[in-house]
DNA sequence: ATTAGCACTCCCTTTAAATGAGTGCTAACA
DNA sequence: TGTTAGCACTCATTTAAAGGGAGTGCTAAT
């Protein structure tokens, strides 16, 4: 058996009908939801078929039907391939350049939970800087040395070393010297014990200050891998009811908080990367445990430079995927025009 | 009429049975479970003085009787005068000093959070820090300088200035100069528009500049306006039946989130300070609106040189006080031994 | 002052019945 | 052969009634 015209029209039909009013939807209810002039009888009797195809299934004998994972991925994928979307009125907060990236991030998230009465995270876009661009040492107060440090992609990283031997400022200019010639334009693998040691020993009595530096060095350069992670709307999961039930809202809301779970989606929506960038996880398809339950639909944006992050928006499997995909293009392109160039 | 020992013993006793249950508690209960070897009917009496007097109230005529809040706070208070507590297993986790203070501060509220199953909250210290301290220009690049800005506290602000002008070496020495010489040991007052007009002038083409330097300058030193804040285990408010409806448990997570009106509370906690630096908010006395169906108990904890932050601990009115107190008492302890003499 | 006893209240649980949405199947129809 | 009307059946949900039980307030006796 396989899916004709019409038992696609009726597929579609009674996914919509349940996205918008999360009951499971019976025979007569389609019978008049399409155009198709069709009797309830003749729309069981296709709906017997869907079920046995697996793209549907009855919560309990004498229900309607509801769309299984399979539905769903069906309606995505049909879905997807079908339409630009409007745009959201988004716009006139992108339009004028935060300076501050974390504000711009917490504004979109927040916008974006409210726009869709979804839970949603983003990542703040991480690069693989992992070159050293400049050091420097400064003295700000008799005892305390500040350390910057700017690695590739402008991620800068501050460390106040505080001393006991005394330093002149000529020591000072010395190993701010000796740090750059030898650490400038080096990657995490190029700086090996060697290299350490011979610079530790050029310092002499100073050495724990090379210690120091090196250690922010290497913060500096794997502070990629806990990336920064914001969400909002995390309180919509208890509008659906098949989430909001204690064990799983809680474990959910928990991922929220801890945000390390969220990584893991970061991470594999970034490393699979399809033509768009956007990516469909429905029931057990998602990499991150405690949204089995739950559909999960990201964006990847890209801000040139190799800087990409991530946006996700995470609700019920009877999500509106249709504005949820929309949503993300047309963010997913702001977000792109405004950084791209630059 | 007023509380002679007994009708503490008893209200005590129905506070502190509550705490457990969370049930209305009767007489026949409190008969039982008070060494006063009193019938359930003399305890009956007594709770209708108890009510009249508004320690407690009766959900509905035929239940037994909840605290109120005027009953809570005459509990915590008596407690909170009481006993010293025993410490908790949250030794280890402070022994060794941690290098990144906002690593500390999770671990300590996730501890907290497992630790009393409630939802808890930590403030990043903050102080006063209005001074500049130091202030550095750094060519990273052909184009990008990078301005640091170091205010008193250490608070540390970094800013990647993009230039359009050549800059030579000598100009920036002479900036630099120039800022140090003005701005250091000033604080936000003392930074006026003549100031800095004055400097503008001096720097001539590179007027810019300065106005990004003062700029970042003005918001390193307001920063501890928007405080870091860390939460953990707002999922426990699931665990607690008269705070998950979804309304209010919504609201509550949508605090923990947003973060914002928690500052609120950290501002009420750290003005209006008491002699031991733990304060209990009952039910409407709470400066959130969104806990007004909750308990909130506070303690400041102080590092030393005017670093002061809070530790909060959100749950339900049948909180169990007497260990929350004290497990905020400790782990206060904790925190001003460990970075106090530093 | 304390207590036993009792009538009364009212929430909650159980049980039973009624409802109604939806199905599968069969037979008739075009 | 595909479509449809009709009907018996299923089963979650709603509604109503009944009963239980925890707890109270009051009174009278100790």
């Amino acid at each position: 058996m396989q899916l004709d015209e019409r038992k696609t029209k009726i597929l579609q039909a009674i996914i919509r009908n349940y996205l918008e009013t999360g009951e499971p939807v019976g025979s007569r209810t389609i019978s008049k939801y399409t155009d198709l002039n069709l009797s309830s009888a003749t729309i069981r009797n296709e709906m017997a078929d869907l079920e046995e195809m697996g793209y549907i299934l009855q919560p309990h004998a004498s229900a309607g039907r509801i769309p299984s994972d399979r539905g769903y991925r069906f309606y995505v994928d049909t879905m997807m391939a079908e339409k630009e979307r409007e745009v959201v009125e988004m716009k006139e907060m992108l339009l004028e350049r935060q300076d501050k990236m974390e504000t711009l991030l917490k504004k979109v998230v927040k916008a974006l939970a409210n726009n869709t009465q979804y839970a949603t995270m983003i990542s703040a876009p991480s690069t693989h800087r992992n070159k050293v661009k400049f050091i420097q040492l400064s003295r700000v107060e008799e005892n305390q040395i500040l350390a910057v440090i700017v690695v590739e992609g402008n991620v800068i990283k501050n460390k106040i070393l505080s001393i006991t031997e005394p330093l002149t400022d000529e020591t000072l200019l010395k190993l701010n010297i000796l740090l750059n010639t030898h650490l400038n334009g080096m990657s995490l693998e190029e700086i090996n014990l060697g290299m350490i040691a011979a610079l530790k020993q050029q310092a002499g009595i100073h050495s724990n200050i090379v210690s120091e530096v090196i250690d922010a060095v290497a913060e500096a350069i794997k502070a990629d891998e806990d990336l920064e992670i914001y969400t909002s709307g995390t309180n919509n999961i208890l509008k659906y009811p098949e989430l909001a039930d204690q064990e799983k809202a809680s474990e959910l809301i928990n991922t929220f908080e801890e945000k390390q779970q969220l990584t893991e989606l970061v991470l594999d929506t970034l490393s699979d990367d399809n033509n768009t960038g956007i990516q469909v996880y429905i029931g057990d398809e998602t990499p991150v445990e405690s949204m089995k339950d739950c559909s999960v639909v990201t964006a990847t944006y890209d801000l040139g430079d190799g800087m990409r992050g991530t946006i996700g928006i995470i609700g019920p499997k009877r999500m509106d995927y249709d504005k949820v995909v929309g949503t993300l293009r047309t963010l997913q392109n702001r977000l792109d025009d405004l950084y791209g160039e630059n």
